[in-house]
RNA sequence: GGUCCCAUCGUCUAGCCUGGUCUAGGACGGCUCCCUCUCACGGAGCAAACCCGGGUUCAAAUCCCGGUGGGACUACCA
């Protein structure tokens, strides 16, 4: 691989320019992402634009989705108009807004007649019935899809006449038809397209909006964006976006064309294959901490042997030279790791906090007002009682939502089970009773005052050593009758955070289970 | 079809610019073992890759060319 042009240079600004089509998803994430770390990494500015310029496309609300995404991600703007209405509601009063280009429709309509005025573009007056035909013709032929440059030969008295009758008109850009346009993109370096196989853009639309081409070329440059990091898709548009600058007499920003995030298929990253965006990843519980880290690392990688980063830290490494050109097939695995990691790491209070509304929401903790009640028995709880029973499960949730299938057994009077999972390995139903009932004799003369995890295990431990038991015979029917599963936290922990009268009803339900088969 | 981009374990990657230290390192996932009443956590270990073919060179994962494969773009969408 050839070298690479460094990155750096005075005054860097970026910008993130999302479409209010829908979610923010995973890979608008990483190139806001990647924008805002290379803006912090050079002491530079990062923007927030809103590209909405197709009236069709654009979707109610989503705008306050990806700005609200955004603040939960931690990806704050820098600079913007202050802005009026509901938008306001997702900023804080004071800060500013993101730019919106529908409200500077003036600015590309001027700039397209300005060009046009130059002849660096040119109206035109087809119809789409006509462009679908040469569309059709060309695809037929199997030759170049562009458009055949009609309306470019039209004399100056045909032209006046179609706009005083009041056709329709789009303005398109007026491509050079011989040389070539080159840039260097910091990723991918050298790039070059033939003028000839360019298409003439529309610029801009019938409905007065510009396209995305005019639109992003006038405020990249009014805003003076020093680079611009932006997905691969784009990179086939780019000479466009080069020739449009040269044409207003304007030096480019920098480019650098981002690798595409690919469906385990190694298609574009879409939603058809799965969960894509960051609110549904938001809604099960990933921590923002750990959706950063894991979009961070596809596609960039600061060193050879650490897995976690902080945003403050990457904001410290992040080199976009060093990202890479190929593109990443996203692995949703690594995030559930990370993610566990993350939340291993919180403590207890933290962990309250971002899993009781998952156990609210599932219907197994009722708050009111300042009140915590077992929705299934009316029993009220404590919130230190709750964050016991989250804790507990901490090493083995991946995601937050899965606190409430977790801890279930903790918010019901009693569990339910096949008695059959009672015993360990080949024991008989009648030995796990007899264990059962031993058990429940022991922990009954457990004093009230020595009723915690260390001490119920101390007795049952010194239990099983006199006897010359196993330590499975008594600890696996006892742990079954506590959560009613195969699988769950230590019996010594659930028996201490149930309480002696709970446990002792527990193992009493077991034996009697076993005893009315 | 055309244009452009890309190519190291299944996946994310380090190494590539500045060729030898690479019998290719790390991570996720998988498998085995330890811890252990179970699961999880934690710990130890194993399997697993330089797309192919030429060239340059004493020496190529690394440089060059070609092929193959994959992808994106090819709208009055962004």
């Amino acid at each position: 691989m050839p070298k690479k042009q460094t990155a750096s240079l005075t005054a860097v600004r970026v910008r993130f320019a999302p479409s209010p089509t829908g979610f923010l998803h995973i890979g608008g994430l990483r190139t806001a992402l990647y924008n805002y770390l290379f803006a912090k990494k050079e002491g530079g500015t990062f923007i927030l634009r809103i590209d909405d310029t197709d009236q069709a496309r654009s979707v109610e609300g989503a705008l306050e989705h990806i700005l609200k995404t955004l603040q939960w991600v931690g990806l704050e703007w820098d600079e913007g108009p202050q802005l009026e209405g509901v938008k306001d509601k997702l900023i804080e009063k004071g800060k500013s807004g993101p730019y919106i280009q529908s409200q500077r429709l003036d600015l590309y309509r001027t700039h397209a007649l300005q060009l046009v005025e130059q002849g660096s573009a040119y109206y035109c007056f087809c119809t789409s019935k006509r462009l679908e035909g040469i569309r059709a013709e060309q695809t037929a032929q199997k030759g170049l899809l562009m458009y055949d440059g009609f309306c470019k030969n039209l004399t100056p008295d045909e032209r006046k006449e179609k706009l005083h009758s009041g056709a329709h008109f789009v303005i398109r850009l007026n491509v050079p038809s011989e040389g070539k346009t080159s840039f260097n993109d910091i990723i991918r370096n050298h790039v070059d397209f033939e003028n000839a196989l360019i298409d003439d853009q529309v610029l801009l639309k019938s409905d007065g909006f510009p396209t995305y081409h005019l639109a992003h070329v006038v405020d990249d440059h009014l805003m003076r964006i020093s680079h611009v990091i932006r997905g691969e898709e784009w990179l086939p548009s780019t000479p466009k976006h080069i020739l449009l600058y040269r044409a207003f007499g304007w030096t480019p920003p920098i480019f650098a064309h981002l690798p595409l995030l690919l469906n385990p298929n190694r298609s574009k990253l879409s939603k058809r294959q799965g969960d894509v965006a960051v609110e549904d990843y938001r809604k099960k519980g990933y921590l923002p901490e750990a959706l950063v880290n894991f979009v961070a690392l596809l596609g960039w990688n600061p060193s050879a042997d650490q897995e976690i980063y902080t945003l403050e830290h990457m904001a410290k490494v992040f080199r976009l030279e060093a990202v890479n050109a190929s593109p990443s097939v996203v692995n949703f695995e690594k995030l559930d790791w990370l993610n566990g990691r993350y939340l291993r790491e919180k403590n207890s209070s933290e962990l309250f906090e971002i899993c009781l509304p998952f156990l609210a929401s599932a219907g197994l903790i009722a708050k009111r007002e300042h009140t915590y009640t077992i929705a299934a028995t009316g029993e009220r709880v404590t919130p230190s009682w709750i964050s016991k029973v989250i804790t507990l499960e901490k090493e083995r949730m991946k995601h937050a939502d899965e606190i409430a299938s977790l801890t279930e057994f903790f918010f019901v009077d009693t569990p339910q089970y096949d008695s059959m999972i009672l015993c360990w390995k080949k024991m008989t139903s009648e030995e796990a009773a007899r264990a059962l009932m031993y058990v429940a004799t022991l922990l009954e003369q457990q004093p009230d005052a020595s009723w915690n995890a260390l001490l119920i295990e101390e007795t049952l431990k010194r239990a099983i050593d006199e006897n010359g038991m196993k330590t499975g015979e008594i600890l696996w029917p006892l742990r079954v009758a506590l959560s009613g599963r195969e699988a769950s936290p230590s019996p010594f922990d659930i028996a201490a955070i149930l309480g002696k009268e709970k446990t002792l009803k527990r193992i009493r339900y077991a034996v009697s289970k076993i005893q009315s088969q």
